[in-house]
DNA sequence: TATTAAAAGATAATTATTATCCTTTAAGTT
DNA sequence: AACTTAAAGGATAATAATTATCTTTTAATA
């Protein structure tokens, strides 16, 4: 398990088991719904209420910990915050994967043929990953 | 106001005033959040149930008559189904726009380096409208 | 015009999320 | 190491969002 207290902190988040808990879990799963998280975290703190997984993860997105990931035709999931990088969503199984995409030309064509300020982007490709392509 | 009547048809969807209404409210506004589209709606058919809005939203959705954007931050909108196309949305005032871009040769790059097989694309830029970028 | 499956409206039920309140605790301070 | 205290956790009530149920109305077809 990977030390996030000095992170956690470095965020203004008091460093409670639970949170080192949410962050591990984040960590070793990449990206994860609200239900699935609770459900993995009851098994590690039985008696934990799921307005403490709430609680911890809208303080966590408002400090910029973590991010919300919108994904077309299913649930959000939550990841730790890391580089910029856009997501693959297997229509199928629910598998997520990062990709890493360079959309820079992409942005300046359009920040230069349109009037709008560009600050970030979100990429979702949908389809089918490899296992789900077999069966 | 546009006669959607057929079109709705051919989505095996009855053309009842109400969906004429909410497709008409589609077509001008472009997009909406179900909350809008409620309170337009009410003005039109006063006593409106919000139940109809929801089962008339899925039911279009199901039938691809319509489609859903989620945004970053902000609640979904939902549109008539048109050529793909990706969206800009205000981080201030919320206004969301379409833009045409060509991502083939990015999906294809992608397809090329990866095992997943990629069927859509869903692309929002976030920044600051024209308005905005004043005030 | 009569028939009927589907849709609308009213509202109950469920699900998702947030608020409240009391207890516990992390993180400093002595 | 004990003391202090604001913050966090747990229990649960409240609210918001969405879906289900049931009765009445109506679009579509004959
Ligand atoms: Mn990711
Ligand atoms: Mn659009
Ligand atoms: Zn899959
Ligand atoms: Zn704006």
């Amino acid at each position: 398990m990977i030390n996030y207290t000095d992170i956690l902190r470095q965020h203004n988040l008091k460093a409670t088991p639970q949170r080192l808990a949410i962050t591990d879990v984040l960590y070793v799963q990449g990206h994860i719904t609200i239900e699935s998280l609770y459900k993995v975290m009851v098994k590690k703190f039985n008696s934990i209420s799921l307005a403490t997984i709430y609680k911890n993860i809208n303080l966590m997105l408002e400090n910029s910990f973590i991010q919300e990931v919108k994904i077309p035709h299913a649930k959000s999931v939550y990841e730790l915050t890391k580089e910029n990088h856009s997501h693959f969503a297997c229509e199928k199984c629910g598998e997520i994967q990062d990709i890493i995409i360079d959309l820079d030309n992409i942005i300046n064509e359009v920040a230069r043929t349109n009037t709008f300020k560009i600050n970030s982007s979100d990429l979702v490709l949908s389809g089918l990953c490899k296992n789900c392509q077999q069966n």
